[in-house]
DNA sequence: GGAATGATGTCGGTGACTGACGTCAGTCAC
DNA sequence: GTGACTGACGTCAGTCACCGACATCATTCC
């Protein structure tokens, strides 16, 4: 006989995004989500640095989904080419059947500020880490934080898109479409010293 | 004899500048800043929802110089052409004398998680407010989401690169630069269904 | 079979944040 | 000029996120 269930960080988090869509964020309390998994408030805390965070987890994998598509792109590739290859690997941790669950996630987070504030970061965070991975492939620091948080622009409208109601296409080809539009809607820049 | 010294949020702001320059953010309490100005830690938090938010004091003003170069754009200019015109206008906002005030407040943004999250929030929320600007002169969603979005990241490495040490240029000159060269690294993009 | 390990429970605390209510100077009606 | 009203603040008591220190006990390793 074990002494505990296993796996207490994913029953955490199960548990948890299920009182955040009935009961909303701020009123579900630490200790009501460990209880409900015959867990005690401070062993939740062993697990998540703060009560956001058990939203997230797993999000490791994530990142390094889009540092190997960093990797697999070929040597001569440009930023926004190694991008749109980091973009493409990134895709394949959002296949169709994980529609229906991305939405309730993403409705919890939409609706709660702190959520959306963490979200956030996550996001930069890993535009952080793929900007470091292009200059280690030498390019250089400005074209590697412009290309890499464009990407997490693109990353962030094309999953939006993605869970919308109705939506047929998958994450890799909104993706890609985000992409082209970005090269389209930036193509024409002016000089901003030229305005105001 | 006035009961209260005016102005108290700008107050509690500079206070607590100081104080998380020089203990850190997470050692000062919202009860030590109030109290170094004579006021209860009660009213530091009628005047501000949280104690992160004191750092964040004044920027509906920011918003609105993003909001005028949006409209001071002429009709028939592109939606990057406009958010170049709101980065114009946004720039007048850092003066060269407020360089080396916004070089302390941002030390202390950077080495504190929670600040970081706050301040990526705030960006997004204007990112957004612009977006929306954008849609009503006629923009549609997706162009006016990316080209809002990639102005606020232009914005940040601009006023990263402004604040860096030895830099002499002005936000409106760097800003153009960074535009720039947004607009030369997306220039080649390729579909990321290409990769992978 | 005893020691080390690792995940958990228990206890007590700090500090962010809130709601309810009291205080008091200025202001304005009458 | 008195009384109602308002606005900015103080006081008090509470909830909850989060943490450090220490105890517990099944499993594992020697």
């Amino acid at each position: 006989m074990v002494r505990w269930e296993p796996d207490a960080p994913r029953r955490l988090q199960k548990a948890a995004l299920k009182l955040f869509a009935t009961r909303g964020f701020e009123q579900t309390t630490a200790m009501e989500i460990a209880q409900s998994v015959g867990l005690t408030e401070r062993t939740f805390f062993r697990h998540f640095s703060d009560k956001r965070e058990v939203l997230f987890y797993g999000q490791h994998q994530l990142v390094e989904a889009f540092l190997a598509g960093v990797e697999a792109a070929p040597p001569d590739a440009s930023p926004i080419e190694i991008v749109a290859s980091s973009l493409t690997s990134a895709a394949t941790f959002f296949p169709d059947e994980l529609r229906a669950n991305s939405r309730v996630r993403q409705s919890v987070i939409d609706e709660n500020p702190p959520l959306r504030e963490r979200e956030l970061h996550k996001l930069a965070s890993i535009g952080t880490t793929v900007a470091e991975a292009l200059r280690t492939r030498g390019v250089d620091e400005l074209a590697a934080t412009l290309a890499a948080q464009s990407g997490m622009t693109v990353f962030g409208i094309a999953f939006s898109r993605w869970i919308r109601e109705g939506e047929q296409r998958s994450m890799a080809d909104i993706a890609a479409n985000v992409l082209r539009e970005l090269a389209a809607v930036t193509g024409n820049a002016a000089a901003p010293s030229e305005a105001g």
